[in-house]
RNA sequence: GGGGGAAUGUCCCGAGCGGCAAAGGGGGAGGACUGUAAAUCCUCUGGCUAAGCCUUCGUAGGUUCGAGUCCUACUUCCCCCA
């Protein structure tokens, strides 16, 4: 679909080059108001966690790079009240209802990171956060009916892709599933009226309920309502964005440390790193191309640069800079860097001696001490560069370097114990 | 309303004649090989004060020396008939 239109804006060829459009209503639509300035788009964060992580950076790459090409104002929009109701896509058994003292805390800690990336005021490219529970709590349910519920078809909705393929698995699909597609597409249309948004943006996996926002606007008299999706992305092999075995990678210090998440782009597939770096960097294309172009170890090099220009845009270039540093001492100097990740504990307990297998525990390495003895039994754990043999080890003031003991689990996760 | 199925290792899918910490995958972790990559190969993948002990098969009881397995009730989901 996007190979016979050649968009004029600024902001529709850079998302085009750099991989972030799936599916669009009408690019000639938005490629207009874009090239005008005036484009007004949101799009929706849920509250459900504390902060947002690696999944969410497409979307709010999107919302940067409409600032950066002037193409108008982009609204960040809290789900304080959709979390309200519970995302019911998580279809297993009792998903947890959250306190409304938790989503505000989350709505909190998601809010943060925007500053990061989006210069917020009142200007016409400036961003703009608001939460939809200011309108979505005051509804009253028949007058919601009257007004708006009317204007949505079952027929369609029975349509959707999402619902179809619930219903043709036999999945359960339950009633306030329906209804959160209302309240979504309500949300369009409400900041259609008060911001005059006129473009939904979104993972792909938004579509149904961006386009049913739409519809609902043209019902209820909005001018013409745009959408636009961002593919969902996984890494070359196939595993979601995002996530690892120790969590998800948050964008947030206190969750991930900043080395931690430096690291987790340099761990990136060589396949990744091109679309990578269009995707998560603000580095010119040209400079891209060329990058990606590395061959064979060289594109080490290119991870490098991935890394420190992802991490630059969380968590600041001074940090960035650090966490390349600490890197660079422990893989290519084999140094000790005091700057990785590090706990403390008291230092009467280290006099007294710690068991290794409690201590790589306590860092954080390993869940429990079973695990701690299975990593043993094949290599996995180093104390200090050594490779651990003997699971009753006990750990002691004998056993500092320069302050710290350095614990390992494999060749790329090592924790800093430190008493104080 | 009637009849018939199903729920398993707190990541997922999934086997399981009354002796079960429970087959097999996927995913994940470690090791080997490399380039902090991929692919491939090997090992591991309930907890603990660890030759032992404790907790796991939808929930609650029961039969039994012994229950994931048999019985009863309940919950949830699916299918067929109405």
């Amino acid at each position: 679909m996007t190979s016979t239109f050649r968009p004029t804006s600024d902001f529709l060829s850079t998302l085009i080059e750099r991989g972030f459009l799936h599916q669009c209503s009408d690019m000639a639509g938005v490629d207009a108001l874009a090239k005008a300035g005036k484009l007004v788009s949101y799009i929706g964060f849920d509250c459900t966690a504390p902060s947002l992580h690696v999944g969410s950076l497409v979307q709010i790459m999107m919302m940067r790079w409409m600032q950066a090409t002037g193409a108008g104002k982009p609204i960040a929009l809290m789900g304080g009240g959709t979390t309200r109701v519970g995302d019911p896509s998580g279809k297993d058994e009792s998903r947890k209802m959250l306190t409304i003292e938790q989503i505000d805390a989350n709505k909190d800690g998601i809010g943060r990171i925007f500053s990061k990336f989006l210069t917020f005021g009142t200007g016409p490219t400036d961003a703009l956060m608001t939460d939809n529970a200011e309108w979505l709590t005051k509804l009253n349910y028949i007058d919601f009916l009257r007004d708006v519920g009317r204007h949505f078809s079952v027929n369609r909705m029975m349509a959707m892709d999402s619902v179809k393929m619930r219903l043709e698995r036999d999945q359960e699909l339950s009633f306030i599933e329906f209804n959160y597609m209302c309240l979504q597409a309500y949300d369009y249309v409400e900041l259609n009226r008060s911001y005059g948004c006129n473009l939904q943006m979104g993972g792909s996996d938004q579509w149904g309920n961006i386009v049913t926002g739409m519809d609902l606007g043209r019902r209820m008299g909005t001018p013409q309502l745009y959408a636009l999706t961002s593919p969902l992305l996984t890494t070359s092999s196939g595993a979601k964005m995002g996530k690892t075995a120790a969590g998800a990678v948050w964008l947030e210090a206190d969750m991930l440390p900043v080395y931690d998440y430096w690291q987790y782009w340099r761990n990136s597939e060589d396949a990744d790193v091109g679309r990578f770096l269009r995707l998560f960097t603000d580095l010119p294309m040209s400079e891209i191309a060329k990058l990606e172009a590395l061959a064979g170890s060289e594109i080490n090099e290119a991870k490098k640069i991935l890394a420190n220009e992802a991490t630059a845009l969380v968590h600041g270039r001074a940090g960035a800079e650090q966490a390349a540093e600490t890197a660079r001492k422990t893989f290519e100097e084999g140094v000790l860097a005091d700057t990785l990740p590090t706990i403390t504990l008291p230092a009467a307990e280290l006099d007294a001696g710690v068991g290794v297998l409690a201590a790589f525990v306590r860092v954080g390495l390993v869940a429990s001490t079973g695990e701690a003895r299975r990593q043993i039994k094949s290599g996995g754990l180093r104390v200090n560069d050594a490779t651990l043999s003997d699971e009753r080890a006990t750990l002691t003031a004998a056993n500092l370097q320069e302050g710290v003991v350095k614990l390992s689990l494999g060749k790329k996760k090592h924790v800093l114990l430190k008493p104080e």
